[in-house]
DNA sequence: GAGCCCGTGGCAGCTTGCTGCCAGCGGACA
DNA sequence: TGTCCGCTGGCAGCAAGCTGCCACGGGCTC
């Protein structure tokens, strides 16, 4: 018996993982870095679909910092939570997409490559149960979405919240800046803008001032 | 050539993956549930000698909230910061064992079962990338093993709540070290200490962790 | 006194952060 | 269509921050 496939590219994944999806029985959880990953093909689409005939009770879905700071993707997490799924923002960025059903199986993707994702799909209990504990670990940290999208609005906006994450996670501009998925001249840019009014002369002061408004995302 | 393996029980665990812990060239990271995993046979120990031995320049631990509870583990932690390794407790418990050294492959533990423990091995990218994301993200929400115990007394010294208030003041370093009386060297000695101590990875952070804390000077 | 330890501070080289400047792009408007 | 406007991102140059290295000096033991 196999316990682990490799899997490349997308069109292939669907083909492979189709049956899966419908198999959810008790739960689904899932850590995304955006709505971009295998969009193409109508496959999320193909999965949601599946999900919702399947009978998986609890839905969890954890996004990167990024996320909400996209149009798009937060019309989806929005549906999501409309549909009864526990949606969550992590402070830290998850570059990988990972998928537990039913503490079964775990689906793992790996970097863009030219020749296509390349995705893992294993059910090494081992590898499920610790790609879970981590999982849930994160998950607990985690900003549930209301909070994230309603907290403290008047003062910053969105994306200045986004910042304010990307910079409280101790990341350096760039990585930051990649993770966000701008330049690193407007990252700085949202930086200056944030420290302007914040009123703080320093990035250490601006960190003091955040967390004295409690804004931590 | 296969991506994964799965092993049942220590004696075997040891014996397969000698090799990998002496490889190490950059970075070790690891997630513990406490000290009695692997303890048997005195494998850790032999995994300690040869992780000594190689270049990691990265040691990074994280256990579960309970660890620090146990003495003998507690003294373990002592040992390994002093070593220089970076240890952290998290909220979350982390029932299973997981390693990923220099960000090529990983090493996941099952649960105890009557057979012996089971572990899985493994280079699939997208697994290793994908667990090590996660660790990255429970990391950064951990709690940095000095500021875990010594929390509430006087966890910072006269000199660096000096300091701490010079950065909290908006000061560059110069200006700062100036009034401080002491040298722009032993200023940033003292802030790179601070840093350390908060387990900052910036000054944004350091400024965020300060504010937690409730260290205005 | 000699030798040792430890903290300091200068120096140097590097990384990171900061910002003005300008080109490009896309939407709004006439 | 052309023009204007606002936002973006590359570039370049500078400021600030970081750290390894080493030399100096004070206090310590032998």
């Amino acid at each position: 018996m196999t316990e682990s496939v490799t899997i490349r590219g997308d069109l292939e994944l669907v083909a492979r993982t189709e049956h899966l999806f419908s198999s959810v029985r008790e739960e689904f959880v899932c850590a995304a870095r955006d709505l971009h990953t295998w969009n193409h093909l109508g496959a999320r689409h193909a999965a949601q679909e599946r999900m919702r005939n399947s009978g998986a009770r609890r839905v969890r879905k954890l996004y990167g910092p990024a996320a909400p700071a996209d149009q798009r993707t937060r019309e989806h997490m929005y549906e999501l939570a409309g549909r009864g799924a526990r949606v969550r923002i992590a402070a830290t960025a998850l570059p990988h997409e990972t998928i537990v059903i039913d503490r079964r199986f775990a689906i793992l993707a790996g970097v863009d490559a030219p020749g296509g994702r390349e995705y893992t799909v294993t059910t090494a209990p081992a590898v499920v149960g610790g790609v879970y504990a981590l999982f849930e670990a994160v998950w607990e940290h985690a900003t549930d979405l209301g909070v994230f999208l309603s907290d403290e609005p008047p003062l910053l906006d969105t994306e200045s919240r986004t910042v304010l994450r990307a910079l409280g996670s101790g990341a350096t501009d760039e990585t930051a800046a990649r993770e966000l998925g701008m330049s690193l001249r407007t990252y700085r840019r949202r930086v200056a803008e944030l420290l302007h009014t914040l009123g703080a002369d320093s990035r250490f002061q601006a960190g003091v001032r955040a967390g004295e408004l409690g804004l931590h995302g």
